[in-house]
DNA sequence: ACGGCTCCCC
C-alpha cells in the first residue's frame, strides 16, 4: 500500500485501480483526502473507473477543506459559457475593406485567416466562411477558433461563441480553447473545459496536457496537477518530452521541487526547456545556490548555449546572491549567443546589475533598451531607490508617465520607497495623493506601510502613528514593524513600546522584531527589559536567523557567519582582521558597543563586535582582490552601527570603494563616508 | 488543416 508521502505513487495506484476498483480506489481516495490539497476531483475520471458510490461521497467532501480553490460548481461556469453572446450573424452583403478577403474555395480561407491582423478583419473572413457554408467543415471551424483564441488581437469571448456553435468539437478545438483560456489568464476555465472534454467523451491527446498543466501551475493547484499527472500516466503520454517539461514546471510552481526533480531524473531525453523549467523552479523558490549549481551541471553535460529564459533564472539567482561577476559573465554569454535581447532579459540584467551594486551598469543597460515595459521602469526606480538616488528615481518615474505607461500599485511602492530612502518626505506624500487622485489606485496596505516608513525615517513618528490609527484598513505587522524600526533610528523608546506591543499581538513569531525592540532598550541602557525580551524569545522558541555576509571572489561566492572559522582560509582572514584593527586604532576608531544585546563587560562586547560576518567578509575580500578595486558585500541583516563606522574607515585607510547591500538598501563607502547619509 | 514547455519588479 502506498503511503501519503508520495503523491505520484498514490496517483499511480489510483490509476491502476481500473483493474480492481473496489479496494484500491477506496484506499486511494481516503489517502488522497487526508494527504493532498485537492479541491476538484475529476469525477468523470473517477466514474470511468467505476468507483463504488461510497467512495464518491468522500470525494465531494474534499472541496470544502481546500484553500486553493473555491467550492465552485463547474456546471455553473459551463452554463455561463453557453450563454455567451451569440455568434455574430454574417452580414447580408459584407464589404471587405481589403479586396483579397474574398475566398472562393475552401482552401483559400486558411491563408486569409493567417493574414488577419485585427478582430475586424477576422470577422470579415468569418462572415465569408459562414456565407459560403464552409463552416460545416471541421477544419475551418478549428482554424477559426485557433486564430481567434490565440492571436494577440484575438478575443476569447468571440472564440467561445464560435466554439459553442460546434456540434462535436474534437480534441483540437478543446486543446485550442484550453490554451486560449490559459493565455487569457483564466486557468480555472481551462480546467473546467478539460472536465467537460472528459464528460463528452473527447479523448485528450499529448497536446492537451502542456497547457492544462500550465493552468495548474498558474493556480498553484497541486491536487489538480497530480490528478492530471495520473491521467497522463494512464493515457501513456508520460514519455512525451514536452508533457514532462510541463510537469516539471507545474510541480515547481506548486512548490514541490522534489517532485519536479523526480520527473526530471526519470526523463530519458531532455531538452533545454527541461533544464530551464527545473532551474526556474529553483530560482522561484529562492533556492539560488541550487539554481546555479544546476546551471553549472547543465553546462557540464554539454548544454553550453542556454536560452534566454534559462539565463533569466540564472540572472535572478545572481541578483539575490549579489554575484556580480557571474552575472556579468551571463551578460557576456547572452551578447555572444543572441542577436538582440528581449525586454524580459534586459529587465533582468538591469535588476541584476543594480542589485549587485553596479548602478552605473544597470543605468547603461536601461538607457540602451529599445523597448521598456512597466516592469523595466519598476526595476530601475526601485534600483535607484535602494542606492539612495531618490531624485533620479522620480525622474525615471516621470519618464515612464510621459511615455504613456500606466503606473500600478507595485510601481508606487518603488516610488515611495525611493522617497523614503532619500528622505524626500514632501515629494513622497505628494505622489501618494496624486496616486489616489490621478491614477485612481486604491492604496494597498503595502503602500500605507511605505508612507509610514517614509514618515518614520524622517523622524515624523507621531504623524506616522496618527496615519496608522486613521488608515482605512486594519494595520498589519508590516506597518507596525516600519514604525518600530523608525523608533530605533530615532531612539524613541515610548513609541517603540507602542509599536512593539501592537506588532507582537499580530505576529508574535518573528525573532528579528524582538531583537529590534531589544536594540531600543539596549540603547536606553534598559538591560532588564533586554533580558525580558530574550526570555520571551526563548519561551516562544524563537531564534534569529544567523547573520551572514557574502562576498564574491573570482566568480565564486564565499559565505561568512559571525565568528566563523569554517572557511578553509579562516586563519589568513583573522590575521588580516588583526592588521585592520591595528590601523583603525590610528584613525581613532573605538567600537560602538551601544547595540550589543548582552550586558557583558566592554571587552567582551568589543570581542563580539569584531567578529561580525561583514568584517570577516571584508578582510577576505581585501586579501583576495587587487588594490583599488571595489569590494562588494551582500548581507542578510541590516548593518549594525559599528560595522557602518568600521567600514567607512576601512574604505579610507585602504583606499577602496566598499559597496554593501544590507537587508534594505545599498551603502557606498568611499573616503570614509557613506552614500546613505544616515537613512538606513 | 491545425497545435504543446521554460523567463522580469514589491
Amino acid at each position: 500500500m502506498v503511503g501519503p508521502a508520495d503523491p505520484i505513487a498514490l496517483v499511480r495506484t489510483f490509476t491502476f485501480a481500473e483493474k480492481s476498483p473496489s479496494w484500491a480506489c477506496k484506499a486511494s481516495i481516503v489517502a488522497l483526502k487526508s494527504s493532498l490539497n485537492i479541491s476538484v476531483v475529476f469525477t468523470t475520471f473517477i466514474c470511468s473507473i467505476s468507483i463504488p458510490s461510497t467512495c464518491l461521497a468522500s470525494c465531494t467532501t474534499l472541496s470544502a477543506r481546500l484553500p486553493s480553490w473555491d467550492a465552485c460548481d463547474s456546471r455553473m461556469i459551463r452554463t455561463s459559457v453557453l450563454q455567451q453572446t451569440p455568434l455574430l450573424v454574417a452580414q447580408e452583403d459584407p464589404k471587405p475593406q481589403i479586396p483579397e478577403l474574398r475566398p472562393s474555395k475552401g482552401q483559400e480561407c486558411f491563408p486569409l485567416l493567417q493574414r488577419c491582423k485585427s478582430m475586424e478583419e477576422f470577422k470579415q473572413v468569418h462572415a465569408q466562411i459562414l456565407k459560403l457554408g464552409f463552416d460545416w467543415d471541421s477544419c475551418h471551424t478549428g482554424s477559426l477558433v485557433a486564430t481567434c483564441a490565440l492571436s494577440n488581437w484575438g478575443s476569447m469571448d468571440y472564440a467561445c461563441s464560435i466554439f459553442r456553435q460546434i456540434d462535436e468539437p474534437g480534441s483540437f478545438e478543446f486543446n485550442t480553447m484550453i490554451r486560449g483560456h490559459v493565455k487569457d489568464m483564466n486557468p480555472k476555465t481551462a480546467l473546467f473545459l478539460y472536465e467537460e472534454m472528459q464528460e463528452r467523451g473527447v479523448k485528450p491527446d499529448n497536446f492537451t496536457y502542456p497547457s492544462l498543466l500550465k493552468a495548474c501551475a498558474h493556480l498553484s493547484a497541486l491536487g489538480e496537477g497530480i490528478q492530471i499527472h495520473g491521467h497522463v500516466f494512464k493515457l501513456g503520454f508520460e514519455a512525451d518530452l514536452i508533457v514532462q517539461n510541463s510537469l516539471i514546471n507545474m510541480y515547481g510552481k506548486c512548490g514541490e521541487i522534489k517532485l519536479s526533480c523526480k520527473v526530471f531524473e526519470k526523463m530519458h531525453q531532455r531538452s533545454i526547456a527541461s533544464w530551464s523549467a527545473l532551474i526556474a523552479a529553483y530560482a522561484n523558490l529562492g533556492m539560488w545556490w541550487e539554481c546555479l549549481r544546476l546551471f553549472g551541471e547543465m553546462g557540464s553535460v554539454g548544454y553550453w548555449r542556454a536560452e534566454e529564459s534559462t539565463l533569466v533564472s540564472v540572472l535572478s539567482s545572481c541578483t539575490h546572491l549579489g554575484a556580480l561577476g557571474l552575472g556579468r559573465c551571463t551578460h557576456g554569454s547572452l551578447l555572444r549567443n543572441m542577436s538582440g535581447l528581449n525586454v524580459i532579459v534586459e529587465t533582468s540584467l538591469v535588476d541584476m546589475y543594480v542589485r549587485c551594486g553596479s548602478l552605473e551598469n544597470g543605468l547603461c543597460v536601461f538607457h540602451n533598451m529599445p523597448k521598456k515595459n512597466q516592469l523595466s521602469y519598476s526595476v530601475m526606480i526601485s534600483g535607484l531607490a535602494i542606492h539612495g538616488r531618490g531624485h533620479e528615481a522620480l525622474d525615471v518615474f516621470s519618464d515612464m508617465l510621459k511615455e504613456g505607461l500606466k503606473p500600478d500599485a507595485v510601481i508606487y511602492v518603488s516610488v515611495l520607497s525611493a522617497c523614503s530612502h532619500a528622505g524626500l518626505v514632501n515629494e513622497g506624500l505628494c505622489w501618494f495623493n496624486r496616486m489616489k487622485a490621478e491614477h485612481r489606485i486604491e492604496p494597498t496596505i503595502q503602500l500605507y506601510s511605505c508612507v509610514v516608513d517614509l514618515m518614520g525615517r524622517a523622524g515624523m513618528l507621531n504623524e506616522a502613528y496618527e496615519l496608522i490609527k486613521t488608515m482605512p484598513m486594519k494595520p498589519n505587522d508590516v506597518v507596525w514593524r516600519c514604525l518600530l524600526s523608525a523608533c530605533k533610528v530615532h531612539q524613541d523608546l515610548e513609541m517603540g513600546e507602542i509599536a512593539g506591543r501592537n506588532l507582537f499581538q499580530l505576529n508574535p513569531h518573528n525573532a528579528s522584531d524582538y531583537v529590534l525592540l531589544s536594540n531600543i532598550y539596549a540603547l536606553a541602557q534598559r538591560w532588564e527589559d533586554v533580558a525580558k525580551m530574550r526570555k520571551e524569545m526563548k519561551h516562544k522558541g524563537l531564534t534569529q536567523m544567523p547573520g551572514f555576509s557574502l562576498v564574491e571572489v573570482k566568480r565564486k561566492v564565499h559565505k561568512f557567519v559571525s565568528d566563523d572559522k569554517s572557511h578553509p582560509q579562516w586563519n589568513a582572514v583573522y590575521e588580516m582582521m588583526h592588521q585592520m584593527e591595528w590601523q583603525l586604532r590610528f584613525e581613532g576608531y573605538s567600537a560602538d558597543t551601544s547595540q550589543v544585546l548582552f550586558n557583558v563587560d566592554e571587552a567582551e562586547k568589543r570581542q563580539r563586535l569584531s567578529r561580525h560576518s561583514q568584517k570577516l567578509a571584508m578582510a577576505f575580500a581585501l586579501i583576495h582582490t587587487c588594490q583599488g578595486s571595489t569590494v562588494r558585500i551582500v548581507k542578510n541583516h541590516r548593518m549594525c552601527n559599528d560595522c557602518h563606522t568600521y567600514t567607512g574607515l576601512i574604505s579610507k585607510i585602504f583606499n577602496r570603494t566598499i559597496i554593501v547591500r544590507d537587508r534594505n538598501r545599498f551603502h557606498h563607502f568611499k573616503d570614509g563616508t557613506c552614500s546613505c547619509r544616515g537613512f538606513w
